[in-house]
DNA sequence: TATGAATGAGCATTCATTCAT
DNA sequence: AATGAATGAATGCTCATTCAT
């Protein structure tokens, strides 16, 4: 009987160390061998479970995606939307080594429409996952009505992405706490707390169901 | 006497082709030949003005970066901070191929502290520019004093960094409408008027010099 | 499985294409493809096996040096040293190769002093092979106890090289039977045979022992 | 009226340049711009006055055979052979720098049959003018007559040669001091003065003039 | 004569991919 | 499934040579 073997556990192997050599090396300086040296393999092994490096690529970034996309659905109820944010902030080795895998695909995804429809599609999860959030956050009071989910999804997505960029770039300038107030600065003014009126009206709604 | 050529324009020359290179098939699939063939010569050439590619894709960058500083330093008595940062949006082919060569820069920096290092440089430098600007519009009243013009500069970098990438990279979604309302909300609660009373205040002190 | 190679074997083949190559068309016109070609391999497969084209070239100079030392250090009993020296002139296709190959390395050794150190290390294992046979030539009587074993290893070496390198630019006017004789006019004064005196006082100490 | 210029001593002016040159960074790092450098000039004057490359390294190598054979052609009355010869060492920058120029072309000879004739000629000039002086010492009745005028041209090359190519590559070892002795130790044997009788032959003869 | 910009062939090197075992 | 040797296309870089001025 032969070895039974988790295809898909091998595959995660295989993508986080991916993510560990592109985070390190750069994408541009990241060969197979190296990922298949990092997940303890060999390049044959390797190409067992992915058609070719593009896919080995894809699978880095997946995890990745995948990563965030998990927090996010477990933080529906998250109490407040900036310190969600400062959590993904590049503030410790494991999350600096995230976005310099994710900004390394930003300049590949120039060059290949395949993968920029892929981003787009982790985009767009990733803009209803707050917009979910912030409704949540509407409905509990915390945040004003006149917030347009989508919209300042996608405000929020934009400000850390180019936030994180640059404070992954200049690691020594953006110590955590800067990192922290620096977000903050961006995204408070987005996410106003309901007027008192407004919460009043809603409370009064909701008494009128009542 | 040979024929007396202008080093530097030539130089930018090249700069110019490669932009146009890097923005059509991305940095990784820019192979010197394609630059070289860009500018209407051969790589003999190229690499008379450049010692490698790397000083190639540099001079790229610089080319870049120089635009948006002489922009910045043009724009010092600015009407509207967002409408002048809104400018620099892909809003058309031009621009859109910009982002593209920027972007590509993203994920090279990963790989390389010295372009890293470029980076940095440039990105103080358009911050300066920018809280120059914030300074010049506080004093004439435009702005209110509580932003601070450090901050606020980098925010909006942040910003544009983030929300360009995303709308370069999704060109279909985000018609040039769509992208100035979206920069619009993220920039705007950063840029709060004056207080009525602080403009009286300004005032009163003008009135009492006078 | 793969197919096991004994990696060591592979060098070796590499190195000794790399003999006949370069003793054939001179380092200059020496390229890898020919190396490779020579070996049955191609570039890549040369590749695997070193790190670069300065690694196949040392590789083949050692394959050289190696095959000389072998022969001097088999040959501690030698009878005649100028026979010795002689076996080693370019009096064959072979030896020519091998001269060719070894003469090719000085002009190298001139801008590369990491190659003029690995030359040095060869010279000093090949005076010492040598001064180790006249020792065991003096021991046995057959030479004068007024060599200095090192100063006389060097002079076979310079002698060897210098006249080699003669004979190698002018085969045709150098026929193996000239070369013996001109090799033997220039060893032979440096050689000399214990003088009566002293053989008759070695024997006297050999007779006090008995 | 154009500028009168000597071609001649035009082309030894680069030919000088190109042993500095080579004697400097080796000949395989050599190119000619760096030779036209050295020579305050450029590559288009350096190709007015030589076909090619091979053309400069050639009119390199001659200068240097040139200078070592005016040196024998004026030493005709030579005192000492092992002092002429211990001349030619490599004993100081300049002549550090020749030999350097000189074991360069070996490797090259390897592979350029023509440059191999060439060279074979400048060593019957250097053997024929040994011979002449060696010739003329054993009528001055400074040598034995048993030594063979060109054998011992040929073994004084040889010699001079292979330890030249010893010192010029290990430097540090071989200092003046040990460089002439080493020198002494391989030629004095070959350079035996005339027995009594042949002196005494010889002065009787003169005598008899007298 | 002299300049130096431009050419373009030559070559080492890299590395994804294939495949026999 | 896994190994790792081998392939070979791709490409940056060097530099002798050419040539318009």
């Amino acid at each position: 009987m032969p070895k039974l073997i988790d295809h898909d556990a091998r595959r995660k192997d295989f993508a986080r160390a991916a993510v560990a050599v592109i985070g390190e090396q750069g994408i541009d300086n990241t060969r197979l061998v190296d990922v298949a040296r990092e997940a303890g393999a060999t390049t044959g092994a390797l190409t067992h479970y992915f058609n070719d490096k593009d896919a080995v690529l894809l699978a880095a970034l997946d995890h990745l995606a995948q990563g965030i996309l998990h927090r996010l659905k477990t933080s529906v109820e998250a109490d407040d939307l900036v310190a969600l944010a400062a959590e993904i902030l590049p503030v410790n080795e494991e999350s600096r080594c995230e976005w310099r895998v994710w900004m390394s695909f930003f300049g590949r995804a120039v060059g290949d429409p395949a993968l920029a429809r892929i981003n787009k599609a982790y985009y767009d999860e990733f803009r209803d996952g707050l917009a979910a959030i912030i409704r949540q956050q509407q409905r509990e009071g915390k945040l004003s009505r006149d917030v347009d989910p989508a919209v300042t999804g996608d405000a929020i997505i934009s400000i850390l992405d180019g936030f994180s960029i640059r404070a992954t770039l200049e690691p020594e300038e953006w110590p955590a706490a800067r990192q922290r107030s620096q977000l903050e600065a961006m995204l408070r003014p987005l996410l106003p707390a309901p007027l008192p009126a407004q919460r009043k009206a809603k409370r009064g709604k909701k008494d009128a169901e009542a």
